[in-house]
DNA sequence: GTCTATACTTCGATAGAC
DNA sequence: GTCTATCGAAGTATAGAC
């Protein structure tokens, strides 16, 4: 019998980092429906039979593919809270087009793809449970009435326009009152944290690329 | 030669529309990848060589799914803007979780199917449009100062909060912070248009439901 | 770790009989 | 208007040689 363990290669290969990245730019191309295993080694220069051998199936590329990015996520919204403009900072991140983009994608796959679901909505509990505490303590200090203005509703609001914005500007090519939008929540976000630092811009400071495993 | 022109379905058959119900309950339910010619017919109990009789293509099947969609949401649009309280109508009409989650659908849909692209960014701007002329006229009406408030920023941030809820609340099973979102942004509409009136409410007066054609 | 070869499934689409 | 029959393309996945 065949129950011993099909071959897999291993987590830190060069190769597995090459067909996540092409994946990835893949996804964001063409769509999730785009990734397919042939596609995908044709886009990456390989035999369709490596993402096989890298995945045992498609299912775990997209979720490996997640959780590369939902680390990264992560990761940057807490340097975006400890920095010195966390209101600056996270809307900046917020509106990084290839980020939301991708949430946008796995999103419509989590329709199909169960596994998919689980992660997606626990990775994004974990980033609004971040932003909420971001609105409590900003709020606090700026002494700002917690009941007129809940920060969990701040949250709520922060992460839906900017999602908004690149939906349809990203994927539907579309901008009317986009300039508009963006200049009203700037706003607001200056009468607290007073003008942007430029240099102190996390997503300037550190653009999102593929990550390179090795 | 083969030139003369494959037979196609007339639009008023009533087999038609029962396709694109069917095609309509498929893509909420398993997504748009999930409307296949085979998965579409079986789940209508039909041959999947008549989903080619109707649609040459399997575009043109997504179009006619989206034109019939849009224009029942252009209807209700109109008749939100007419009621007793346009704000209390279109914001009950934009959170409608099927005609949000189809749109959504047909978004990721249109990453790679240009002709759904065009379609439904055209589409999204006559909504705007139309959300637009609601509110310049309920900010006159109520002599809101309309360079603090810009008309078009009100119209895309319903638009953004309302599409996010429905995102992360049918697709993700997600819901921390919204029912805080939505008490506060009732408590906005409320201030300008009062109490809703159940009885006037556009939505529940005509639930979504498929359309049938005969 | 990468290759060849291959099995099996599902898809979109068309031709022609009834 | 609906059926049978059928094509070719593309998809996921596995076995085994090198």
């Amino acid at each position: 019998m065949s129950t011993t363990a099909r071959r897999i290669g291993t987590e830190t290969s060069k190769t597995r980092g090459v067909l996540l990245d092409a994946a990835e730019r893949l996804m964001l191309e063409e769509g999730y429906a785009g990734v397919t295993s042939r596609r995908l080694a044709s886009s990456a220069g390989l035999k369709p039979q490596l993402v096989h051998y890298y995945f045992r199936t498609m299912d775990e590329l997209f979720l490996a593919l997640f959780r590369r990015r939902a680390d990264q996520g992560l990761e940057r919204q807490i340097r975006a809270l400890d920095s010195a403009q966390p209101l600056w900072s996270l809307w900046d991140l917020s509106r990084d087009p290839r980020g939301t983009a991708l949430t946008i994608e796995f999103t419509a796959l989590a329709n199909h793809r169960k596994a998919i679901q689980a992660e997606l909505s626990a990775s994004a509990e974990r980033y609004r449970a971040g932003l909420l505490e971001a609105f409590r303590s900003v709020l606090t200090r700026y002494d700002i009435d917690q009941t007129t203005y809940p920060p969990v509703v701040c949250a709520v609001l922060l992460t839906s326009i900017s999602t908004f914005l690149v939906i349809e500007q990203a994927m539907l090519g579309m901008s009317t009152g986009h300039a508009e939008t963006v200049a009203f929540v700037e706003d607001l976000i200056r009468r607290l944290e007073g003008d942007r630092l430029p240099v102190e811009d996390v997503a300037s400071v550190s653009p999102i690329k593929p990550e390179r495993q090795h």
